[in-house]
DNA sequence: CATGGTTACGCGTATCGTAAAAATG
DNA sequence: CATTTTTACGATACGCGTAACCATG
């Protein structure tokens, strides 16, 4: 029962079929076979039912999975330890929700990769449900998603505090749209809360994917979006929009850096928790 | 990072040298450099410094030795929990301390290797202490050592209840020595505190490998022996013997079987289980 | 200079990919 | 009959052991 043994397992149950998974793992066919062959023969009994729509995991199977996951996760979680403990330190897989990671990460994420170079950071975006789930699985190192957190698998930071504020153009029209980010964001989530307790169940959406797309389209008068108040001032043409505060109950947005506790931190995960847990002005101050 | 190679790098550390570990991995040694250079490229650090005196962990040794032990143990629970699910049971790794082993177990395992003809069962033996240790590493599946236990560790059952007495020839001579098992032996144990409670700390005391060589010597007017009472009334020329009762506070000896409650039972554990929870006697009714 | 680690090298076999055959619904 | 798995087979490369070569206390 060796690793690679176990890497192709999974794939195939998580494909559904020996040939699904050949590509996964960058492989013929042929060698998934032999491969799962071999480990059959090893505990002595099928993992897998063939049939015409595939492979089917037996009850074996079934049991084998949960074994060989665990098992792989663990593997891959002292890889990146040691990674990190060698010279080079591991790479950072870091998840953010779509605004976070337009609107906050750039300036967060340059002071990071200028503290840890030799750290590889890739970064995946998505709703915070998603990203939660990753975390959990350890297929993320740790993410920014909307508060509150679940403390009881969760450990958390409070990363950033924004006030949200409408943006609309100098001239609004009573029936505008609402401009935001795509299904799962919190900004946008706050927005339909809002509208909701407004009664306005029936304002349109328009999805875009960009913060600066988004107030384009407000300062062109398309229609309105909520966004942090940083951001809108930041704009490049912010004097052309009009700015109206939100309700207190909707005006606060707290951006949480999670992760799972029982996990270890690596060199730049313990970086990132330090630029967020310090006022970012004192950085360049440190830095000029 | 590879099972072999993580097997290879805990077997250099204990064995603290490369030369010394290629024997136990059945390999030569001009392998075990090759699979550690492996392992310190992967890694982009060094794991041993290598001296005259052999092979010394370095830090990031230690770390991955943490982290390799841990994987590796995972690794066979899992392969015996598959073993066991499949057609085949799991091989059942029993420890006992030498007087069980000769006194209890021949029945017991007569009676498993009938009920589980699959499961290759393993015996060894040892005292208290060590059998323990060997059950909380996963060396050992189960053992049967003296009682209490401590409870937030292993899960356990009361194994044999036994009556101890003394056994001494029909002449006894008042410097006889103390025939008894190897130190650790739980019922030597009690006899030493017995002694110790009659101010006898002076006693010679005879070790022995069998219980019928102790008796046999018993018999012979050597010296006397504490035992359990079925054993001695089994003994083939019992009627030589004078049997005479220990103090309450001695004479009842708890054998429990002990095992990591965080561990998967297999079928020939919980089949072993089974046959200790109910009375050898109806077992035979059942048998004949 | 003896002990222990590294490097060089030839060899067997495990594993790979190609391709054809068998099974399955 | 299309899709999926199994089997056959030659080529490559990986990992083994032998043996000679270094390092070091």
């Amino acid at each position: 029962m060796d690793r690679q043994l176990l890497k192709t397992f999974v794939a195939v149950a998580e494909a559904g079929s020996f040939s699904a998974a050949a590509p996964r793992l960058h492989c013929v066919q042929s060698n998934v076979t032999t491969r799962i062959k071999r480990l059959e023969d090893q505990l002595g009994g099928a993992l897998f039912e063939r049939g015409r729509g595939g492979a089917q995991l037996t009850q074996l199977g079934e049991r084998l999975r949960y074994h060989a996951e665990d098992l792989l996760t663990r593997f891959e979680a002292a890889e990146r330890d040691l990674l990190d403990a060698a010279s080079r330190s591991a790479p950072l897989r870091l998840g953010a929700m779509e605004s976070t990671a337009a609107v906050r990460l750039p300036h967060l994420l340059k002071a990071l990769t200028q503290a840890c170079p030799t750290a590889p950071i890739s970064l995946h975006t998505g709703p915070t449900a998603e990203l939660l789930s990753l975390v959990w699985q350890q297929k993320l190192d740790a993410a920014f998603v909307a508060g509150p957190v679940d403390a009881s698998r969760f450990q958390s930071l409070v990363g950033f505090r924004e006030t949200l504020v409408m943006a609309q153009a100098t001239e609004p029209s009573a029936t505008a749209p609402l401009l935001s980010f795509r299904s799962g964001c919190s900004y946008r989530a706050v927005a339909e809360a809002w509208l909701r307790s407004l009664g306005k169940s029936d304002t349109r959406i328009l999805d875009m994917g960009t913060l600066d797309g988004i107030l384009g389209c407000v300062e062109a008068g398309i229609g309105f979006a909520v966004a942090p108040q940083a951001a809108v001032t930041a704009y490049r043409n912010a004097e052309a929009l009009r700015v109206s505060a939100l309700p207190p109950a909707f005006a606060i947005s707290e951006t949480h850096l999670v992760w799972r506790q029982d996990s270890a931190m690596t060199r730049a995960h313990r970086t990132l928790c330090d630029l967020i847990a310090r006022p970012e002005g004192e950085e360049r101050v440190s830095v000029g």
